[in-house]
DNA sequence: TAAAAACCATGACTTATGTCACTTTTTTCG
DNA sequence: CGAAAAAAGTGACATAAGTCATGGTTTTTA
């Protein structure tokens, strides 16, 4: 029932890769493969952490609220990414909600499982920690872009980031769907303030639009536009 | 001259206590401890990394900066923490500027003998791990405050987070010296509104002011304001 | 397939915050 | 010490962006 961590190709684009075999059967035996639904939550804000999930397929965000109950989308994992392992590893109950954006599939991994992993393989601690340093460059240079930007500026950055992130479709379009209020969280803006920037990006001809869903015509004009150009 | 690693009590809170004896004698032969003036900079964006420093005394902020050449400070680093390990395990160029606010005596130590330790050492790179990790998640934490809150509610974070991490004087007043234009980077704001905020605070009796410092008078209203109740 | 719910969009209005211009105070340094 | 430079502070003004209200679409679901 539950698939082979031996044949896995997901596997090979983990830390996880870099198990021994003996490992990767003690990774078989005790890893659960489930399926989440769009929407659904894997994690949620204060819960303490019994494991990790690696994703399969399909993609999640990663999500902090505020007192008032407001949504600031802080990452997003994709297939081959680890959600919950820096609150566990930096003991800290979770701190972020992860949601599914889309029908999707991941593996949990029990945290004395990892744990023992962590311990006995360095080379596998060792790619994680570039991972995870690789993380938090990310995050800081969100942490400027939120600081010194503004909301035109990051909207202008957040479209390319999706871009190469998410890749196109057949028509050209950003492979993903979001909701008007999602990538309002993402930008860090309200959701009206977002709706009218994306028409005067249209109107500018930066962009236009299919559906629900997007297509970047003057990716050049956008790099200006957020400021990153040098 | 160059003081000994084997009795640094430096060395006691980082992750190099985890090393053997004959690595602390590796250490100790390589790394270079050096004097930082106030305003001197230890790294500059965009360097490459040949080593890392690990701070002995005194405390650095890191900031990016802007294409507009407006600063952001990102944290501080302070005795004990690590300073460019990230750029060097995530293999990019160094992405944030790292200033000392204070005169301050930091250990350089070159980035092969660092990487020695972390493919030699499991626990010592499991230590690093969990550090980056608890870094990672003040960063979320950070992220979240720069999209959900206002200049005020930021601000008043940012005064209890600065307690927090410097202490306080023999009068009470936060203890580290930062220039209005500092906390305003720190907050991500125009020097000219944080001004006008510090002052409001104080007519509202939630600081008073001795020259230059600061002193929290009222810290549960400071954190009702910034919404860290819950 | 119709009703309900969720989502998208637009207008009017308010306000928080940035910018510019200038004065006063403090620090630096020849 | 005293001049020059840097930092702190204040006022006037512009505007980016939030909020509230409302209507038109889709999408869900019963």
């Amino acid at each position: 029932m539950e698939p082979l961590c031996a044949t896995c190709p997901t596997r090979q684009k983990t830390a996880f890769r870099l198990l021994d075999g003996e490992q990767v059967e003690t990774l078989c035996t005790f890893k659960r493969h489930g399926h989440i639904k769009k929407g659904e939550e894997l994690f949620t804000e204060g819960q303490n952490v019994r494991g990790i999930y690696c994703v399969q397929d399909g993609h999640f965000k990663l999500t902090r609220h505020s007192a008032s109950g407001r949504e600031t989308i802080v990452r997003f994992a994709s297939p081959g990414d680890f959600i919950g392992y820096r609150a566990l590893l930096a003991h800290e109950p979770i701190s972020l909600s992860a949601v599914a954006i889309q029908d999707a599939h991941a593996c949990f991994v029990p945290a004395d499982v990892l744990l023992n992993f962590l311990e006995g393989n360095g080379p596998f601690s060792l790619e994680l920690l570039r991972a995870t340093c690789h993380e938090l460059s990310e995050a800081n240079q969100l942490l400027a872009s939120l600081a010194q930007k503004s909301v035109k500026q990051r909207l202008a950055e957040v479209l390319l980031m999706l871009r190469a992130k998410f890749s196109e479709d057949t028509d050209g379009c950003i492979d993903i769907d979001l909701k008007r209020s999602e990538i309002a969280d993402l930008v860090g803006t309200a959701t009206e303030s977002l709706i009218r920037l994306l028409a005067q990006f249209e109107r500018d001809e930066l962009i236009t639009r299919q559906g629900k869903r997007f297509k970047i015509t003057q990716a050049k004009k956008l790099a200006q536009l957020a400021e990153l150009v040098d």
